[in-house]
DNA sequence: GTTGCGATAGTCT
DNA sequence: GACTATCGCAACG
């Protein structure tokens, strides 16, 4: 399981080392392939640039936690808190490619026919792996949620 | 393969 | 009251 110390870096370089990595709720679990960056309070685009509301609290605490969000009346979308307590940053985890729990996750997704398409989009990926809104502010190093590194870590090509 | 659209509700102005 | 870090489906090429 990845410490806290890897999550507590600048969110652009937490994004790049997520690649690659196993995403674990219960029994399912899928690799990260796709990532996205959330520069915090300067980021036009970054929830976090309109400062500490009820929303926004957990992006500004801890690094190491999930942001759980619900966007479009449907869906909820997976971060990971970035940065040192205090500031702002995270990552949205944006794909994953299936590796345990697949029958699971094809009960979940009704629609998927494909295993490609079970958790290639960051609203898809958390009905895949069951995580919802409860799971706002999770510890990802003491929780059901967790990151871990591949047993045999490969070099990558990131595009 | 791409484009267009409706569903749906929380958040901020 | 406008906007949205999306998805699935239908229609088309």
């Amino acid at each position: 399981m990845l410490s806290r110390d890897f999550y507590a870096r600048p969110a652009i370089e937490v994004a790049r080392d997520c690649l690659g990595k196993i995403l674990v709720h219960g029994i399912t679990a899928g690799r990260i392939v796709e990532v996205e960056a959330y520069l915090g309070v300067n980021d036009r685009a970054a929830h976090a640039w309109a400062g500490v509301t009820d929303r926004t609290r957990v992006i500004f605490g801890p690094p190491g936690h999930a942001y759980v969000y619900f966007i479009y009346g449907m869906y909820e979308c997976l971060n990971f808190v970035a940065e040192p307590v205090g500031q702002a940053g995270c990552v949205l985890i944006r794909a994953l490619e299936p590796l345990a729990g697949v029958a699971t996750m094809q009960r979940r997704r009704r629609t998927a026919k494909r295993e490609e398409d079970l958790a290639n989009g960051p609203g898809k990926l958390t009905l895949a792996l069951g995580i919802s809104r409860k799971l706002n502010g999770a510890d990802l190093t003491t929780s059901a949620l967790q990151v871990r590194r591949p047993k045999n870590e490969a070099p990558i090509e990131i595009k």
